[in-house]
DNA sequence: CATTTTTGTTAACGTTAGGTTAAAAGCCCT
DNA sequence: AGGGCTTTTAACCTAACGTTAACAAAAATG
């Protein structure tokens, strides 16, 4: 049950409600990040992924279309859902053309937002992702398929990787030849960054390397304090 | 460029509403069906394809919300969007539980219900690329018939499939040798994503694999937490 | 070179997801 | 109301996962 809570961005300035919502959120299961402003806003979305944005749009500052648009930017897919204080036909509107999944006027019934969450995430989940590039890696002699979660030896039997030997495994895959920081994995993976999760990717490390040793060639190193790197010789 | 009109199907028992909601609509280039009551709707419905659904939610001798769930029975796909006379929370969580789309409070702004039929036709049109309207499929050794719903091994005896026993296989056979995430076929076969339902379907799961055993070549797997996946080796 | 910190590795444990079968509940059709 | 089919719920069991502890080794510190 702990695993998969989606996680919400919420952007919202007024610090009452903004708070109350977070809490209600959190109440119902989600994971929630709460920005106070589009510019926090921004910057939180950027180091995240998130399943959904809730935003306001009367903002000083950065007001939430703007911020929507620059998250469409960085990334299409995300659905996002505008608060607007009150019923303009042209927020509305606007909010649509920015590629809102939905609006709700202020004031809203609480349980009606939670029904159009989770509507709206359902409804991703069942778009069928396609780009099956993103999930395929060389490794030496290995294929990873992240999607799937199998890795492959030479063409051989695939062997099944867990959840997070998966996800590891991918994130050193994205950084072959390179550091991958530690915090990285930490923050991504586990989404915390504390003496036991760290040393859990310790353990999860040397699940990889077993895995890997078939192929002499290819090895995770350590730097010291930093991280790891998937090295791939020759 | 004679595009093709998208079609709506339109039950609203206010004559003088729904006459002008469906001119409206259909100076909007969309070619509209207008039933005045649910029965009525539900015998249009029956005839002809519809990629959109707009239903009053009060009406005599059937409400929206029955017609609903007999036209979910009879097509799972088809957008709903409701039209209800006032903000009854109820209403709305009933309506999101038949499978609606969206809903709006009368009275509506017209260039928004245009806005979300616009979006809510665009991303049907999107996801149904996917699962086509494909109903016969070669599994192996196996052949499936997903409109008689029946099983055939080997060109034998067919297997008579139940609905929901069909409509998994199906899903999976869309999927074949990929991912068929334990959500994509919880909302789209129970509606629900529940530890109950999701029980159910492991059952069914069970069931399947009874049905392919005949064909060794034919697998179903698991991918823990993720969902199914219909392999045919070799 | 002794000490602290970080990493490597294995094993044990608790928890959750899934496999399977059977019984119970729901439906439909006369 | 009863019989046949479908679906859900329950129960029991195994497999899969992730965390933590324990101990060893390596690297930094000073």
């Amino acid at each position: 049950m702990e695993e998969l809570k989606k996680r919400i961005l919420l952007v919202e300035d007024d610090p009452n409600f903004g708070t109350v919502l977070k809490d209600y959120l959190m109440m119902n299961d989600y994971e929630v990040t709460h920005a106070k402003n589009g510019m926090e806003g921004f910057e939180k979305f950027k180091k995240d992924d998130f399943d959904l944005c809730i935003l306001d749009v009367m903002m000083p500052y950065k007001d939430g279309f703007t911020l929507a648009k620059e998250i469409r930017e960085k990334n299409s897919d995300v659905p996002i859902i505008f608060l607007t204080a009150k019923t303009m036909k042209e927020d509305v509107l606007k909010g649509y053309k920015v590629g809102a999944d939905d609006y709700l006027n202020k004031p809203f019934d609480s349980e009606v937002l939670l029904m159009k969450i989770k509507a709206i995430i359902q409804r991703k989940a069942t778009e069928t992702i396609s780009d099956s590039k993103q999930f395929e890696f060389k490794i030496g002699k290995f294929d990873l398929n992240s999607k799937l979660r199998f890795l492959r030896f030479n063409g051989g039997e695939p062997v099944k990787l867990s959840p997070k030997e998966n996800e590891l495994l991918r994130l050193l895959a994205l950084h072959e030849n390179d550091l991958m920081p530690r915090e990285l994995a930490l923050t991504k993976i586990w989404r915390d960054d504390n003496y036991f999760t760290s040393r859990s990717m310790d353990v999860y490390i040397a699940k990889l390397r077993k895995y890997l040793k078939p192929d002499p060639k290819v090895e995770i190193l350590n730097i010291h304090g930093e991280g790891f790197r998937l090295v791939v010789n020759e």
